[in-house]
DNA sequence: CCCTGTTTTAAACGCTTGTTTAAAATTGCT
DNA sequence: AGCAATTTTAAACAAGCGTTTAAAACAGGG
């Protein structure tokens, strides 16, 4: 008997199921699909992961797990907030420019509406754990960050991280600019971004904080 | 022989053809589903538009119409280009809180990676005939606005406007909030945005402008 | 009231889907 | 080498897919 395989098939299942299913979501493949681009026999996927769905919760589970990963590693540090936003942006993009299908992927596949989601409650929590929700509302208390909601902190943050490689087809379509074009885009971008929101959450001098707190 | 009949059944079918792709998108949903939805048979379907496909680019063609329309009744009048653009942000989240589901579908449907693609440059192309960014370039030359890359405005005005509504699913899990918090959530953001964008790309006074470009 | 054209239906088409089966090939061990 | 467990294969399964067919139901004008 064979404790420990080779397990280099079970590996080039997943790596082409992750190929697939992020590119094509996954009702736009077929299991077919993924036994071909890992070289072998649809009944093998079937062999090693039950069925299309078991595979696909592993791989969506996997995706959010690096989506998360990076963003915990810079929450965790112990440097001022304002460093750790610039550090969040600076991470994200190089994230994004690695992998520009996962949060399209995730949101998508988040958002299906046939019964079969996955439940991602405990994945968000660790989120909260690192407290950077916490650092915010100190920081905004001492005047030093604008009294913005915590929800609109993350919507800002998110939105110009995520949006420009999600809709990327359509601005490059909008402005007809090619992929290496828009690739140099994005590292200006990424700079614009920065200063204009450490600029809007930290309003140096006489600004006026709490613009739009009620 | 009837010339122009009551025209309900196939208006009905594409009423709930639209309500079901912009759901479950094109292979996310079937014909019977379709059908089902407007309460009819799966012949009917085809018997008023060829295939599915065929529907599906009647459908997707109409939602980049909608999408279309309030930005360019915004960009084609004659007010100063600060106000246009605080008109585009507000409309634009009207029309996102209407129909919160196109920008995924859109985005989504161009990334789709079958080669069944449809084509939109024409329609894209009317965006840069209303001169939107040719007086963008002038108001930088001017000095009123800030010099930086046209295609970074778009990304800018496109991200906090859209991702908002595309990720949804996300933020609301992350901070734990129901729908109607975050629909309140998105009022309040709709102001935030504007104020931070506008402030950003107008800066009043002594403010260091070319600050991204080299 | 039948006749002509249109709209709707039920049933079938061939094909692909996810999944299972059972036999073949391979492996590790003694 | 021989045996038992594991891995891989080809073939089949029912179910569902998009699409087509042919007949039924319906409409209005003579």
């Amino acid at each position: 008997m064979k404790l420990k395989t080779d397990s280099s098939t079970e590996d080039k299942i997943k790596e082409a199921a992750k190929q697939v299913f992020i590119a094509k979501g996954f009702s736009g493949c077929t299991s077919r699909e993924i036994a071909k681009a890992a070289g072998m026999n649809v009944a093998l996927v079937n062999y090693y992961f039950r069925s299309k769905s078991a595979l696909f919760k592993i791989i969506f589970e996997a995706a959010m797990g690096d989506f998360l990963l990076s963003m915990l590693e810079v929450f965790n540090t112990s440097l001022p907030l304002e460093e750790k936003l610039r550090n969040y942006l600076d991470r994200e993009y190089q994230f994004l420019t690695k992998y520009p299908e996962i949060p399209s992927f995730i949101i998508n596949e988040m958002g299906r509406k046939d019964g079969a989601n996955i439940d991602n409650t405990a994945v968000f929590k660790c989120i909260e754990h690192t407290g950077i929700f916490e650092e915010c509302k100190i920081e905004q208390k001492a005047g030093r960050m604008r009294e913005i909601d915590i929800t609109s902190i993350t919507l800002l943050m998110m939105s110009n991280c995520q949006f420009p490689f999600m809709g990327a087809a359509v601005i490059k379509q909008v402005h007809g600019i090619s992929d290496e074009q828009y690739e140099k885009q994005l590292v200006q971008h990424k700079q614009i971004v920065t200063e204009m929101l450490i600029g809007y959450l930290f309003p140096k001098s006489q600004t006026i904080l709490q613009t739009t707190k009620k």
